[in-house]
DNA sequence: CATGAATGAGAATTCATTCAT
DNA sequence: CATGAATGAATTCTCATTCAT
C-alpha cells in the first residue's frame, strides 16, 4: 500500500472517531452518561450503533475518549508554543485557557462530571489520563519556580490541585448560575481574584 | 395499647429506617447510586428487597434520605462557639473542620455528590440549603479583614469559593487515594500548605 | 359449649366474612380483579390484611365468594317462595329480579367479569357455583312446560341459556350505556320485550 | 439500494411483526392478558424477550396490534353478497356464520374481550367499530320484516341485541366446554334451536 | 383471632453489545 | 467497514401470603 493510502485511511478513522465523539458529547451532555443510549448516540452521530463498536470498545471508553479530546482541545495551543516564564503572565495564560474550556464546553462536561464522582474505576482511569497529563505542567512549572528561588517553599503537587480546585469551582459557579452573585463577576475578574490569590500566596 | 408499646413500634419503625438507611449508605458508598442495586442494598441492610418498599418509595426517595440522614450527622460540627479573629487561626480551624469532615462522611458522600449535580433543581437547593449557609460565615469574616486593612482588596465571594474549592479537591484526593502522591501528605500537611497559600495571598 | 355460644361464633364469623366480602366488592368494582390488592380490600373492609385469610383461602376464592355472595342476593326472594305456574308471570318475574340484581348490582361485577373470561380455571369455577345453580330452576320449569305440553320440543339448557345470554347483553347495555339507544328504553320495555319473545318463541 | 431489497427488508419487518402477534395471540387465548408474560410470548414467538419491544412499544399495544390483526382476517366473512329474504333462511345463515367466526376464532379473543371489558375506553372504541356496524344490518332486517307485516312489534335494537346476546353464550358454552352437556350438542342442534325460538317469537 | 411487617418470587421493560448480511 | 435487528442479562418495584406478637 501506498503511503497517502495509508495516510488516507488513517485520516479517515480519526474523521469518524471525531464525529462519533461530537454525537457523543452532544448526548452525554443532554442526557448525562447513564440515560444517553446507544441508539441517541449513533443517531447524534449520524451512523449506526454498530459502527460505534469499530472505533471504540464499549460505552465507558466512548466517555473517556470524549473527555480527553475535550480536555486536550484548547490546551493545545498552550502546550504547543513557548509558555511565557513570568508568573503573573503564565497563571493568566493557564487560567483563562481553562476558563475558555469550561465556558465552551462546560455544560457538556458537567452532566458528565457526576457520573464520574460516582465510579471508582471510572475516576481513576480519567485522574489518569486526563488530570495527570494537565497537571504535570503546572507541578513542573512551580517546582522550578521554587528552585530558582521565586516561589516559596510549597509542595508543587499540593500548590497545583488548590490553584485546580479553586478554578473549578468558581469557574462552575460562574457557568451554572447556581449562585446569583456569580452574575455580576466577568470572567476576567474572576481570572484577576484567582491570579492575584495565588501568585501573593505562592511567591517569595 | 400501652404508650409503651406505641414507642416501642416507633422506635422499631426508625431503628429499621436507620439500618435501611445505613445498608443504602454503604452501598450507595461503594457503587455509586445507578451501580447500587435494591438487591445488594437490601443485602447489606440485611433485609429483604421488598422490605425496603415498606419505608420508602422508591430508590431515590432512599437516597434524599440517606443525604438528610448524613447532613443531620455531620450539621453538629458546625454550629460551634465562638471563632477567633487572628487569620491564621482561623483558616486553620475551618480547614482543619472542614477537613474532619470530608473524612468521617465524605466517602458517602462522594457518589451522592455525584448525583446531586446530575439533579438541577437537587443542586439549586442544596446550594441554597448547605453550601451558602455554611459560606457566608467566611465571606463575613474576609470582608471584616478587608475593611480593618488586614486583607488585601478581593471580592469576598470568590475568595471564598477560592477557598472551598482547592480545600474540597485537596481533601477529596487525599480520601480517595486517586493520586498515590497523597498518601505522602498528612492531613496537616495539606492544612498547612492551603493555609499559607491563602493567607499570604489574601494578607496585605 | 353452649349452643348459643356457637352460635353467637357462627354469627360473627358469617359477619366478619360479609365484612371482608362488601369491601372486596367495593375494591374490585373499582380496580377489578387484578389491580385490586389485598392491602386495599383490607382498608375498604375495616380490617387487617392478615385477617383476610382467616376467612378465605387465598384472594381468588375471595371473588369467588363475592360473586356467589352477591349473585344470590336476590334470587332468595324468589326461590324462597311459592313460583308462579304461569309462564309469562314466571318469565317476567325472572327477568325482572335479574334485572335488578344487575341494575344494582353490575356495575359491582362488570369490571370483574371482565377478569373472569380471561382466567379458564376461574371461569370453570364460577359457572359451576353461580350459574348452574341459578339456571336449573329454569332449565327444570321448562322441561316441565315441555312435558306438560304447553312449551314445544326445545332443549331445556339451550333454551335457558337463550334467555340468559340475551338477558346479560341487554342488561348489559342498558347498565354501560355502551349504545346511546339504550338510554330510550326502560326497564320495563327491555323486560316486556324479552318476555315477549322467549314466551312466544317457546309456547306452542 | 434496489427496491427488491427495500421490500425483502419490510416483507421480513412484516413477517417478523406476524410472527410475534401469532405468539401472542397463543399465549394471550392461553393464559389472558395478566397470565401472559412477555417471556412466554417471546418463546412462544421464537424470538427473544426484547425482540418483541423491537415491533411493539409494550404488552398493551401488542394487544391492540392482535385484534386488529384478527379482526382483519374475520371481517372477510361478513362482507358477503347477497342476503336471502326469507327470515328462517336469514337467520340459520346469520347464526351459522357467527358460529363459524367464534369457532374460528373465539378462542383467541375470548380472553381479549375480558380486557376490553375492564377499559372503558377501549370498550367503547369497539363497540362502535366492530358490534354496531355488524348488527346494523339485522337490525334494519328485522324492522323491514315488522314493516311488511312478517314479525311482531318489537324494537329492533333490542331484538338484535336479543340474538346476539343469545348467540353469544351458547356459542361460547359450546367453544369452552364449560358446560359438559354442550358436547353432546352439534352446532347445528344449537343454531337450529336458537333460529326456531327467535323465529317463533319475532313472527306473526 | 387480629395484626401488619417482612418476605421474595415475579414481571415488564431497557439497552449495551454482537454478528450476519 | 457499515448496518441495525436480535439478544438476554439486569433492574426496579409490586403484592399475595405468612407468621411472630
Amino acid at each position: 500500500m501506498l503511503p497517502t493510502s495509508i495516510n488516507f485511511k488513517e485520516q479517515m478513522t480519526e474523521t469518524r472517531r471525531t464525529q462519533i465523539l461530537l454525537g457523543a458529547a452532544q448526548v452525554f451532555a443532554e442526557k448525562g452518561f447513564h440515560k444517553a443510549t446507544t441508539k441517541k448516540i449513533a443517531k447524534a452521530a449520524g451512523i449506526s450503533e454498530g459502527t460505534i463498536y469499530n472505533y471504540f470498545d464499549n460505552k465507558r471508553e466512548l466517555l473517556v475518549a470524549m473527555i480527553e479530546f475535550i480536555s486536550m482541545q484548547s490546551l493545545k495551543n498552550i502546550l504547543g508554543g513557548e509558555l511565557p516564564q513570568d508568573p503573573h503572565e503564565l497563571f493568566t495564560l493557564i487560567l483563562r485557557d481553562r476558563q475558555q474550556l469550561i465556558q465552551g464546553y462546560g455544560y457538556l462536561l458537567a452532566p458528565v462530571v457526576a457520573e464520574i464522582f460516582a465510579d471508582t474505576e471510572l475516576r481513576e482511569e480519567l485522574y489518569q489520563k486526563v488530570v495527570i497529563p494537565i497537571s504535570s505542567h503546572l507541578e513542573k512549572y512551580i517546582q522550578t519556580q521554587i528552585d530558582v528561588g521565586q516561589f516559596r517553599q510549597l509542595d508543587p503537587v499540593i500548590a497545583t490541585r488548590t490553584i485546580m480546585g479553586a478554578m473549578l469551582l468558581n469557574f462552575a459557579l460562574k457557568l451554572t448560575n447556581l449562585d446569583s452573585r456569580y452574575g455580576y463577576f466577568s470572567d476576567d475578574t474572576i481570572v484577576e481574584q484567582l491570579v492575584m490569590i495565588f501568585l501573593k500566596g505562592m511567591m517569595k
